[in-house]
DNA sequence: AAAAAATAGTTCCTATAGAAACTAAATAAG
DNA sequence: CTTATTTAGTTTCTATAGGAACTATTTTTT
């Protein structure tokens, strides 16, 4: 049955990252969506952003990124700025520690998957590029039903 | 930067798989490392392992086998039989409760995946888990180290 | 045989993830 | 203008996930 092989391997691959966050977590001191979320505020005006357009970007559920923006914050890697506007929201900004530590990031991830890809041809990692792309249409349901699988023709470019 | 879009794609499947099995824990008051603890135990002699089986079929960390064994344990799902040989290790057996649960299992996520993975050929499915097979490579340290990348030959088969 | 080391599983801790309820503020409708 | 609805974010809850410490038991070493 493909459907069992494949969630068994998607969860490996779930795990390694999920064990490679706590690497980064341990040796730097911030989990890979923390890293995120400071890597987004760095390229952003101001480098601010709501906790809405964090949630957005990350896609997590608003209780997930509440919880943490407020790890972030307890590590003073971000701050919160009033919102004249909205009094709803706030401004979630990078602090200079955050952008310190974005100076010299943990990048053990980035460089074995840099120097994976690296053994690959340009065709290769296209290809690798394209099947990720279909899975992500296969595992979610309503970009699926919103617009058909890609075809024949593209999956097989080479 | 092919890390960093490989990563942010990763985490959308992370996520549609985590929603759906919120889903199928709403709907039938089970998860998929739940349901697939129960059918792992379905298949075994006498219905039965221990938790360290289990573990390693899961390839999860102890304590979080642990806490799942324990909320199956609440449900009813699953019971606990001492070991004679061994006063360390318990095995882990299905109920009938959890039996009956597996007649009729959830399977919304198998349905999904079993009616998009029919509108492909079967090259292209089996295209696509050779590159989930090259992504555990290349997501997975230890064997890597272990093995090399699969070859170009392998991956262009079609 | 006794001591040391390893093992099976639990407990305690932290973080992520999502659902539901909640509060304050803004927006839309009447 | 008042009321109803929506929105931004927090809190509370549950489950998964992994690391470290722990306890009881088994195995290995001395």
């Amino acid at each position: 049955m493909k459907y069992l092989e494949i969630i068994v391997k998607l969860r490996k691959i779930i795990r390694s990252i999920n064990l490679e966050s706590k690497r980064i977590e341990k040796q730097f001191g911030v989990s890979i969506p923390q890293l995120m979320s400071l890597q987004y505020l760095s390229e952003q005006e101001d480098y601010k952003a709501t906790a809405s357009q964090l949630k957005a970007y990350l896609k997590l559920n608003a209780s997930t990124m509440s919880g943490i923006i407020s790890r972030l914050e307890q590590k003073s890697l971000v701050a919160r700025l009033r919102n004249p506007r909205d009094r709803r929201a706030t401004f979630i900004t990078l602090t200079a520690k955050g952008a310190e530590l974005l100076k010299d990031p943990p990048t053990t991830l980035q460089e074995k998957l840099t120097a994976r890809l690296n053994k690959l041809s340009p065709e290769r990692i296209e290809s690798l590029n394209m099947h990720i792309d279909l899975l992500v249409q296969i595992m979610d349901a309503d970009d699926l039903d919103a617009s058909p699988i890609i075809t024949t023709k593209e999956i097989g470019k080479k």
